[in-house]
DNA sequence: GGCACATTGAT
DNA sequence: TCAATGTGC
């Protein structure tokens, strides 16, 4: 497969740079593509899919079917632009990919845009670190986000831990989110034909029939994305403030497929939206203008989770808040079943489940209600609920669904409580049995934690040496270079001050930024190193869901909702999160400390005292 | 206008 | 729970 530099380096115009593609699938407003444009000489477009990489969060069918559909649309579009092909990579990791690609094609440049997640933010800072150490030239830049995460800090220079001081911040920045670039005009990729490309396979055959059914609905690709923004901005968006509460498709934005696959550029969508409220503003439309502050508040939310993400990389795993720590999840795969499959006895949980089953599709109202059914009067954890909401819907995305279930937990310092029901037919049965409940283990760390986690992912946590020195700084240095990383590892301490060079220095990293407690990033890597580790050794085959085995959670009552992913019927189960998330190790004692959880206390004092959860979930 | 009470909706 | 807004007198 490999090809021998020389053979493609011929002409040689100079330099080539390859376009590293992930969820930034546009041409329009793409600060990676564009700088490769603008550096002159040969462009290769590239994808790499590696989704063995995401562990757990292998994704789900409809998010793959999308991602098929929208790598065609761009490689249609990148060859109209003078591209020669999208070239394509199949590998279990994709900085090997890369190294490939890089050797295979001569490239001396790597450009690519920046990602939140925390499997993201390990991986590309150890790219960067062994393609910069082969003499190539990396530059990274944002293209997810209005601000990046380190731009957005409090008066002390601290990141926010609520998302209104946050979001408020954001909208009185002293300067504008970067204005959208144009799609670059002429891209030249030089001959590639001798440079192999990879056949994706996205969905095997049993998928195709449900996936057939998707096109109906949805039209992936950056172009269409553009086309359902337009048809929101000048249709259901001046009635938003109206119509919000209505849990139908007609009066949403429908974007946020688009949005998560990075097919429509966020800063797009807020500038234009901007540009509509001045106007209505003008013409004294007071719910128009409403409507456009709270379509922006929701960009918000999603703007705020990368930012929770960026800022405590393990927050889709474990609650940022601690005062739950010992709260007596039911492990009880029957009620997590009939959740799934709509069979709960209340019609609107049971619609929404059905619908998000059948369509990949729900309205935001809607998974409110269907996540705190869950989490409250289920009572599940929460993650099974995230997992499942990241194997069926068509916008997963780990940062808002972490977010989002988080926030229905009452796990973030803004959070509702665990104890407010939203869902109005239960609220009475719910009160009615408040008021009685036990002591919290609080502090108690010799506590055995409710959740178990299956034995062999314990062991593998537990392996890696966990008395770690104290980290006192990350460095944030550029993640545009995320510097946060393998560095950790070694220990080391200085705050790295560079900047990426060019285009991507516009952010000033304050240099007395939050530094996280040394524990979460230990997690971070630690996560990644155990996922690769065994997903090398375990997941092949492209189509597979991952099979994890969980041996001592399983009831043995319920053995027909067993593990696999077998459709309608077992959906999926609980895939516990990557293997080092053992949940409740010593360490998480830092917990506490880490996001302050004073300001959530302050304001409820009761908190630590629980409801008699057993009568509630017996009143099923 | 001003007060007491009801209603609404939270990220 | 609680603040912001609405309603009736």
């Amino acid at each position: 497969m490999s090809v021998s530099s020389s053979s493609m380096c011929g002409g040689d115009a100079g330099m080539r740079s390859i376009v590293w593609f992930r969820r930034d699938l546009r041409v329009e407003d793409n600060p990676a593509l564009a700088a490769a444009a603008r550096a002159g000489g040969e462009v290769v477009p590239a994808y790499v899919w590696s989704p063995e990489e995401e562990g757990p969060y292998f994704p789900g069918r409809v998010s793959r079917w999308w991602i098929n559909q929208s790598l065609k649309h761009l490689d249609a579009s990148l060859r109209r632009l003078g591209a020669g092909k999208l070239v394509t990579r199949r590998s279990p990791d994709a900085v090997v990919a890369l190294l490939q690609l890089v050797r295979d094609t001569g490239a001396t440049h790597v450009y690519f845009n920046h990602l939140y997640d925390p499997i993201s933010l390990v991986r590309d800072h150890r790219l960067k670190e062994m393609l910069t150490a082969e003499g190539i030239v990396v530059q990274s830049f944002n293209a997810d986000l209005l601000y990046e995460p380190w731009e957005v800090v409090d008066e002390e220079g601290q990141p926010f831990t609520m998302f209104e001081p946050f979001w408020n911040r954001c909208l009185s920045m002293p300067y504008d989110p970067p204005a959208p670039l144009l799609p670059p005009k002429k891209i030249n990729s030089g001959d590639l034909s001798m440079c192999p490309s990879d056949d994706l396979i996205f969905e095997d055959e049993s998928e195709r029939g449900s996936n057939a059914l998707l096109a109906r609905a949805w039209s992936p690709g950056w172009q269409n994305a553009d086309k359902a923004l337009t048809a929101f901005l000048n249709g259901p968006l001046i009635d938003y403030s109206v119509n919000r509460k209505k849990a139908d498709s007609a009066s949403t934005s429908l974007l946020s497929p688009h949005l998560h696959f990075g097919e429509l550029s966020v800063r797009k969508v807020f500038h234009l939206v901007r540009m509509k409220q001045l106007v209505w503003s003008n013409e004294g439309n007071q719910d128009a203008e409403e409507s456009c502050t709270l379509f922006l508040h929701s960009i918000g939310l999603r703007e705020y989770s990368r930012y929770l993400s960026f800022n405590h990389p393990c927050s889709h795993e474990r609650p940022l808040l601690a005062h739950l720590r010992f709260f007596p999840w039911m492990i009880n795969e029957c009620y997590f079943k009939i959740w799934r499959q709509g069979r709960t006895g209340y019609p609107l949980v049971d619609a929404g489940m059905r619908e998000l089953w059948a369509t990949g599709w729900l309205h935001d109202r809607i998974r409110v209600v269907v996540s705190s059914f869950f989490v409250k009067v289920l009572q599940l954890p929460w993650r099974w609920g995230m997992k499942y909401f990241w194997d069926t819907l068509l916008d997963a995305d780990l940062e808002s669904d972490a977010l989002g279930w988080q926030y229905i937990t009452g796990s973030l310092p803004d959070g509702r409580e665990l104890d407010r029901i939203d869902n109005p037919q239960r609220e009475a049965a719910s009160r009615a049995t408040m008021n009685n409940g036990t002591e919290e283990g609080l502090g108690d760390s010799s506590e055995v934690p409710p959740i178990d986690f299956p034995q062999e992912l314990q062991m593998e946590v537990d392996r890696q040496a966990p008395d770690n020195t104290l980290m006192t700084a990350r460095r944030l240095g550029d993640q545009m270079v995320p510097t946060m990383t393998s560095s950790l590892n070694r220990a080391e301490t200085e705050v790295s001050a560079d900047l990426g060079n060019g285009e991507d220095s516009r952010a000033e990293v304050p240099s007395d930024a939050h530094f996280e407690p040394p524990v979460e990033m230990e997690e971070v890597v630690r996560n990644t190193e155990g996922n690769a580790a065994r997903i090398n050794g375990v997941h092949r085959d492209i189509i597979q869901q991952p099979q994890h085995h969980r041996r001592d959670v399983l009831a043995p009552s319920v053995s027909e909702a067993s593990s696999s992913w077998t459709g309608r019927e077992g959906g999926v189960v609980p895939v516990w999160s990557p293997p080092a998330a053992s949940g409740h190790s010593e360490t998480f004692a830092a917990d506490e400390a880490d996001i302050s959880s004073r300001s959530y206390l302050d304001r409820h004092p009761q908190s630590h005292r629980m409801m008699n959860w057993s009568q509630l979930s017996q009143s099923l």
